[in-house]
RNA sequence: GGUCCCGUCGUCUAACGGUUAGGACACCAGAUUUUCAAUCUGGUAACCAGGGUUCAACUCCCUGCGGGAUCACCA
């Protein structure tokens, strides 16, 4: 566990919606930070005026909400807190400009009036040649437009005679050192032509200026880590310690995205997970503490967090494992009251309850359903014909047993019911009366059972049937039998 | 194609030179049982391949193969 507070910074871009790979990026930054007593800061890059979202920012904020991932410092619902504002780079265009105008002052950076067709031009000529692409100030022609708005690009070449270095070297926080050929690295833009800077730059800028001691970001960006560490050194500034996460990728090996229904991270709010298990699942996913332990709290989490534990290969999200722990939360981890107000809510942003349901009914029909449910959406459907009547039919209930007995059947049930000792409370009773019938007539107990479980609620599997029953109420139970009897 | 990353059951993973390669999800079987679940018990199932190094390799090295990321005035 380190000890020293670090400064971390979550940086979704608002170009469209916060996905479950940030949402994961956005835990470990933040179990880092609470670890080390250090501040979790979430920075909105919105640099891409073209495809800047509007709700994106909203949905982000949400979902972090949701996650109970909340920062310690920067961009929250249009506030900001933090001596190192403003969190989101559009306002902080002033910035940019300054270092990059410090970068043409010492000749490291220049501006780049090559054609946008020309430069288009030399990319596929070198794609048909097969050879690398490599922009270079030597390649710079004349502007057709002089008084046009070109871009600003960082000069490799003359950073690298600047740093009087060959290659450009950089290690990550387990020590694995990469030397990268600044031949490979293009003169890329600092500052686009319509003075917005790009990512490359602006991350680099605002994590200095944040004082950002950690980058835990996704591995996608580890091709892009020697420009930012030449960034950092021509600027003369510190570097941060990367730490890149392995990809969550889909079922088809490639990275997790819309193809795979990841599209928005709340959506699981909608389908009914809970937070807890959600975040729980995440950490696992490319994290582990050695042990064998595999539900933690986030408390726990915090505690045994460590970012030499963390994964190397890519990880497979795996919806059944996420059922599964979801179930454990539902069944284990929520107290009773609290797994039947979540219930409750679930049930009454959908249609099954009549206006006269009382929440008594709820309770005990939703406690049924406790260790019957993996997501909190399929309740509704599970608890239906606890509030309405189910639509019960002879084929239904013929399936197994011939038309007459079923009818039979249902008849004595109904009838045995009546014996039932109201003054006994519970299903025991119910269970009594029941059984009693079986014995006498000498019939199979779970062709009984099954013929009034489907009178009852229309279905060939629901919870226990004297339980059941007994939520339902003994003169429900007989009215249903009753329906049910009518249409054999 | 260039550059870089990765490679243990179907999936998430443990192992940090010496284990019958462990756990979990899923799956199968059994127990329980009025159905479905839940629960308990048991089972099937993996070191990408080939070379080295070593008394000993899943662990270290090399090559190959496979998968992925990235090559924008997107992030």
């Amino acid at each position: 566990m380190s000890s020293t507070p670090v400064r971390v910074r979550f940086a979704p871009s608002p170009t469209g919606f916060l996905h479950i790979g940030g949402v994961r990026t956005a835990l470990y930054n933040y179990l880092l930070a609470k670890q080390t007593g250090g501040t979790f800061i979430l920075r909105l890059e919105d640099t891409d005026r073209e495809r800047f979202v509007v709700e994106g920012v909203e949905q982000i904020v949400q979902a972090l909400d949701w996650f109970g991932l909340k920062p310690d410092e920067g961009f929250w619902e249009g506030e900001e807190t933090g001596h190192v504002g403003p969190y989101v780079q559009s306002k902080r265009l002033p910035e940019y400009e300054k270092y990059v105008q410090q970068l043409v002052d010492a000749g490291l950076a220049y501006k780049s009036v090559i054609g946008t067709a020309e430069y288009e031009d030399m990319r596929k000529a070198a794609q048909i040649a097969k050879t690398a692409f490599v922009y270079r100030r030597s390649m710079e022609s004349k502007s057709t437009n002089p008084d046009g708005k070109f871009p600003i690009r960082l000069d490799i070449e003359a950073c690298m005679k600047h740093l009087k270095s060959r290659s450009i070297d950089w290690e990550a926080h387990d020590g694995v050192a990469q030397q990268i050929d600044p031949a490979t690295i293009e003169d890329f833009v600092l500052l686009k032509a319509d003075e917005f800077p790009t990512y490359n730059f602006a991350n680099v800028v605002d994590d200095h200026l944040m004082e950002i001691t950690h980058i835990l970001r996704g591995n996608e960006f580890i091709s892009s880590t020697p420009k930012h560490a030449v960034l950092f050194d021509v600027l003369g500034w510190k570097r941060p310690i990367w730490v890149h996460l392995p990809l969550i990728i889909g079922s088809d090996g490639a990275k997790l995205s819309k193809r795979h229904g990841d599209t928005d991270a709340l959506q699981y709010r909608d389908k009914g997970y809970l937070p807890e298990a959600m975040i729980n699942y995440l950490a696992m996913l490319g994290w582990n503490d050695g042990t064998e332990q595999e539900i933690f709290t986030a408390d726990e989490l915090v505690e045994k967090f460590s970012l030499d534990r963390i994964q190397k290969s890519p990880a497979k999200f795996d919806f059944e494992r996420l059922d599964w722990m979801n179930g454990i939360y539902i069944r284990e981890k929520l107290t009773e009251d609290e797994y039947v107000e979540r219930a409750t809510v679930e049930l009454k942003a959908s249609d099954v309850l009549r206006d006269d349901t009382s929440s008594e009914l709820i309770r005990s029909a939703v406690l049924l359903e406790r260790e019957r449910i993996k997501v909190f959406s399929e309740l509704p459907d599970f608890v239906s014909f606890f509030f309405k009547r189910p639509k019960v039919t002879k084929d239904l209930l013929t399936t197994k047993v011939a038309p007459e007995t079923v009818k039979t059947m249902l008849e004595q049930s109904a009838a045995a019911l009546d014996s039932v000792d109201k003054n006994i409370k519970g299903h025991d009773a119910i269970e009594k009366a029941l059984r009693d019938l079986v014995i006498e007539h000498d019939y199979k107990s779970g062709e009984v059972f099954s013929s009034i479980r489907i009178a009852i609620t229309g279905r060939t599997t629901a919870p226990g049937l004297f339980e059941t029953i007994n939520v339902l109420g003994v003169e429900e139970t007989r009215t249903r039998i009753q329906a049910a009897v009518a249409r054999l």
